[in-house]
RNA sequence: UGGGGCGUCGUCAAGCGGUAAGACACAGGUCUUUGGCACCUGCAUUCGGAGGUUCGAAUCCUCCCGCCCCAGCCA
C-alpha cells in the first residue's frame, strides 16, 4: 500500500502530490474498523506530506442523520487526527454532479430507464448469463434530457424512473451492466433539505467527489475492487481533469466481536448492550468510555499492518497495545474490589500513619502521594486463603506478607461467621528492626485503610461474545446466540484509597495488582463508578487455570 | 459452470530470484515492595499442493486445491 503510493510519488504522478480522504456515510457510529481506515488515510497523507480530507458520503438521505455527522467528527478528533478546514460533503457537489449527469446524457452515455426495480433486476442477468438491454436504452438525447430534468423537478414518484449509465449489459462485471446513477427519493436531506428529490448513487458520487477534491489515492475496502472499472469509467468518460487511483485493503475483523453496522445496531436496538457507547462495544465511543486511549488504538492500527488478505486479528493484540500505553502513563492507586477486613492487633486503635506511595514506577516525574494506614484495613478477599495450595504465596494463617508501601504483617488468626465464612483476618505487624530478621515475604498485597477509604461501584467487563468469530453465521446460527452472559459484572461495595476522591469522569488509573480502570460518566458525588478497562496480565490466574485443567 | 481478489508460524505480517524479519499469543527463565513492568531463551529446513525453468525459487511459468467478494433504485 505505502509502496504503491511511494512509487506514484517517485514516478512524479500528480506532481508528487498526495491527497487522501476518509469518506464515512453518516448513518452510524464509527468503530475500530473505521479507525484502521482513518489511520491509513491520515497516516499516508502525513507520511508523504500530503493532505487528508474528511468527507461525508451523504447521498442517501433516508438513512443518514446529523447525529452521526457530529459523532463521527468527535471520534476522528479523539483519535488524534485533524482535517483543518477540509470538511466536505458529497451533498455539496450535487449541482456539479447533476451537470455531469446531463453531460453523460448528451454523450449518449446515460439514459433514463422507466423499468421497475424488479424488471431492472431481471434484465441484469445473472453471474453466468449476460443481461439484456432495457427497452428504454435507446431513448433519444432530447427525451432523456427532458425526462431527467423533470425527474429533478419533482414530476415523478419514487421509483418511476432512474438514470443509468450506458455501458455494457453483457459485461462479466455486473457493476458495468448499466449501473443506476440517480434515483428519485422524495426525502428531506439533512443538509440540502427539500432542494433535491433525486440523489446520486455511490459509484457515481464517489468517483466524482474524489476528482473534484483532487484526491490522488482513493483508499477503500476489498468489496469495492469490482467497482474500480466503474470508478475509472466515470472519470475517464467525463474527461475529468483530476484522476485518482483507487486502492483496496482488507477491512479489519477482531476476534470475539462483531463489526458490521447492522449487527452493532441490532445490539443497541434490542437492548443487548447499554447503547452505542457501551464499554463492551467496539465503537470508538465505546472504547473511549471503556478507557482505551487514542494512542493505544493508533498503535494497534499500526501493528496490524495493511494487506488484502481478510483475516481475524486477535483482540489480545489490541489489549497489548492498550496495556503498553496505560502502563507508561496511568497513575497507580490502591483499591479493593471485594473487601475482607484485616485487623492489626498490635497497632493502636487511634493511630494513623501516612506512607508515601509511588504514583508511577514507570515515570519518576509522576511523583508520590500519601496513603493513610490504620489498625483496620481492607484487603482483597482472594488474597487470603485459609488452606492455601502449594503455589499460593499470599496471606494465610501463620503466613507473612508485605502490605504495599506499609509494613510486613503475619496472620495470627481468623474470625468466621455462622456459615463458616472468613469475615475477619487478624494480623500482627512487624516494626522496623524486627522485620529485617524475617524471611523474605513472597507476596505484596494492596490494601486500603477502612475508615479512610471511599465507596465505589466497579463494572467488570469481559468479551461480549464467547466464540472467536461470532459474525460467522454459517449453519444458520444467529450471532446473538454467542453473546457472553458474563460480559458485565457489577461490583458494589468496593473501597478506594482517599486520593480517588479527586478523580473526574474519564480519568484512568491502575488499581495496583488488578488492572486499569477509568471513572465512568455515570459517577455522581459520593457515588463513584469505575469501569475496568483491562485487567493486568495475571500469572497466578494462569497457574490456577493450568492446575485445574 | 461468469468476473474480481486472496493463500508465508496459533493470529496478524515482512519478503519482489540468492538461501524465511518483526509483533501478538504460547513455553521456560532472570529481576521484583504490583504473581504488573522490564529483560533473556525457545517457537516455520519451510512459504496451499503438484510439476517445470534456474547454479539457486516463498519469489518466474503451468496445472490443481481452498477461502472471500459481486446479480441494491445501500455504501
Amino acid at each position: 500500500m505505502r509502496a504503491a503510493v511511494r512509487d506514484d510519488v517517485a514516478a512524479g504522478k500528480n506532481e508528487g502530490r498526495v491527497c487522501t480522504r476518509f469518506p464515512p456515510e453518516p448513518n452510524g457510529y464509527l468503530h475500530i474498523g473505521h479507525a484502521k481506515a482513518i489511520c491509513l488515510n491520515f497516516g499516508i497523507a502525513a507520511e508523504f506530506s500530503g493532505r487528508c480530507n474528511l468527507r461525508f458520503d451523504d447521498t442517501n438521505p433516508a438513512k443518514e442523520d446529523v447525529e452521526y455527522v457530529e459523532s463521527i467528527q468527535e471520534d476522528v478528533r479523539w483519535l488524534g487526527f485533524d482535517w483543518d478546514d477540509r470538511l466536505y460533503y458529497a451533498s455539496d457537489y450535487f449541482e456539479r454532479m447533476y451537470a455531469c449527469a446531463l453531460e453523460l446524457i448528451r454523450m449518449e452515455k446515460a439514459y433514463v430507464d422507466s423499468l421497475t426495480a424488479e424488471e431492472i433486476r431481471a434484465y441484469r442477468g445473472t453471474l453466468t448469463e449476460p443481461g439484456k438491454a432495457s427497452p428504454y436504452r435507446d431513448r433519444s438525447v432530447e427525451e432523456n434530457l427532458d425526462l431527467f430534468e423533470r425527474m429533478r423537478a419533482g414530476e415523478f414518484d419514487d421509483g418511476a424512473h432512474v438514470l443509468r449509465a450506458r455501458i455494457d449489459m453483457s459485461s462479466p462485471n455486473l457493476n458495468m451492466r448499466d449501473p443506476t446513477i440517480y434515483r428519485i427519493r422524495r426525502v428531506r436531506h439533512h443538509r440540502t433539505g427539500g432542494e433535491w428529490c433525486i440523489y446520486p448513487m455511490y459509484d457515481f458520487a464517489h468517483s466524482l467527489s474524489d476528482s473534484f477534491e483532487g484526491i490522488t489515492h482513493s483508499i477503500c475496502t476489498l468489496e469495492f475492487e469490482d467497482h474500480r472499472p466503474l470508478y475509472d469509467w466515470f472519470q475517464e468518460t467525463l474527461g475529468l481533469p483530476s484522476r485518482s487511483q483507487q486502492i483496496e485493503f482488507a477491512r479489519l475483523n477482531l476476534s470475539y466481536t462483531v463489526m458490521s453496522k447492522r449487527k452493532l445496531l441490532q445490539l443497541v436496538r434490542e437492548g443487548l448492550v447499554g447503547g452505542w457507547d457501551d464499554p463492551r462495544m467496539p465503537t470508538l465511543c465505546g472504547l473511549r468510555r471503556r478507557g482505551y486511549t487514542p494512542a493505544s488504538v493508533r498503535n494497534f492500527c499500526e501493528r496490524i499492518g495493511v494487506g488484502k488478505r481478510d483475516g481475524v486479528v486477535d483482540v489480545a493484540l489490541l489489549e497489548h497495545t492498550l496495556r503498553e500505553d496505560l502502563n507508561a502513563r496511568a497513575p497507580r492507586v490502591m483499591a479493593v474490589l471485594r473487601p475482607l477486613r484485616l485487623i492489626i492487633d498490635n497497632y493502636p486503635a487511634d493511630k494513623v500513619e501516612m506512607f508515601p506511595a509511588v504514583n508511577n514506577p514507570e515515570d519518576p516525574s509522576a511523583g508520590t502521594r500519601e496513603v493513610a494506614f490504620s489498625r483496620e484495613l481492607l484487603i482483597e478477599r482472594e488474597d487470603f486463603m485459609e488452606d492455601p495450595p502449594k503455589k499460593f504465596f499470599r496471606l494465610a494463617p501463620g503466613r507473612t506478607v508485605r502490605l504495599r508501601y506499609a509494613c510486613l504483617v503475619t496472620c495470627t488468626g481468623v474470625v468466621k461467621d455462622e456459615r463458616g465464612e472468613v469475615v475477619e483476618v487478624h494480623c500482627r505487624y512487624h516494626p522496623r528492626g524486627e522485620a529485617e530478621d524475617l524471611p523474605r515475604a513472597r507476596a505484596t498485597l494492596h490494601w486500603v485503610s477502612a475508615p479512610h477509604s471511599l465507596p465505589a461501584e466497579v463494572r467488570l467487563y469481559d468479551r461480549l461474545f464467547l466464540v472467536e468469530n461470532p459474525g460467522d453465521e454459517k449453519e444458520g446460527k444467529d450471532f446473538k446466540t454467542h453473546l457472553n452472559p458474563g460480559s458485565l459484572e457489577i461490583l458494589d461495595g468496593c473501597r478506594l484509597e482517599a486520593s480517588l476522591g479527586a478523580a473526574r469522569p474519564g480519568d484512568g488509573f491502575q488499581f495496583e495488582r488488578l488492572g486499569y480502570f477509568c471513572m465512568d460518566p455515570d459517577s455522581r458525588p459520593g457515588a463513584m463508578v469505575f469501569n475496568r478497562t483491562v485487567a493486568l496480565r495475571d500469572a497466578w490466574a494462569k497457574i490456577v487455570r493450568k492446575t485445574s485443567a
